[in-house]
DNA sequence: TCAATAGTTCTTAATTCCTGAACTAACGAA
DNA sequence: TTCGTTAGTTCAGGAATTAAGAACTATTGA
């Protein structure tokens, strides 16, 4: 497995964060992200919104994301843990990111929450 | 001709709101376009940036913004005139516009075109 | 070493985007 | 009316991007 690329925080460009986030699937695993991973998110959508998402299409999602710099991703152990890195670009493109969530908050199909830990009818 | 669709307020998404502004040539045009119409954008772009863009081509980047709700078209005589729609996008989505300008004003490379590219570990 | 888990990468098909060419609409002049 | 010009849209194709199943890699545990 190669490693990971992630932008520098001033390398991170305004048309990559807006493309990564104008996907609402991504946009979703953005909003959910608080050390996900991506069996979690994967689980998530499965369950919640019975519309599985393939882990491929998912980790090229993880990928969109991370090589935009809105994520850090990280092995531990089996699995790969993902933070996001808020506020590092919320210090290069001040009140972007708030602004865009606030936006998708108000979206009449409400993505889907992850709830961590064992859930029921989880795989 | 047919009509020019134009969605209402209500019905503006965020994701092709973001859509829209991820490429910087829309962005660039969505931040002039005071009244401007398809041919001083044209002109505008060939001039500054010395890379042309067909014709063809920027009908289709204002067709975008018009389905995204961001600006309306509307023909006076023979050109068409296309005005921001600002205001209904700050009532719907307060604050996501300036943020998105303020972020696209930090960029190093002026707002020009731009091959939306790959960068490290493009296969 | 073998199996299981978690995710990445490969490959091909579907989708979207770009742009030259053809077309349409509005206007002015003859 | 008809012709010419301007301004922009639509069409058609190829290029680029995205989606997702299959194959592969890395880590852990038995």
């Amino acid at each position: 497995m190669r490693a990971l690329f992630h932008p520098a925080k001033d390398d991170i460009r305004a048309e990559d964060v807006l493309h990564a986030l104008a996907d609402p699937v991504r946009a979703t695993i953005f909003t959910q992200i608080a050390s996900a991973t991506c069996s979690q998110i994967c689980a998530a959508f499965s369950s919640v919104n019975n519309k599985p998402i393939p882990k491929s299409s998912l980790s090229q999602h993880f990928r969109v994301l991370r090589e935009a710099g809105l994520i850090r991703s990280e092995r531990q152990g089996v699995e790969m843990h993902n933070t996001s890195r808020f506020d590092e670009i919320e210090a290069r493109f001040p009140g972007l990111l708030p602004a865009i969530l606030v936006a998708y908050s108000t979206r009449k199909d409400a993505p889907a929450k992850v709830t961590r830990g064992r859930r029921a009818g989880a795989r």
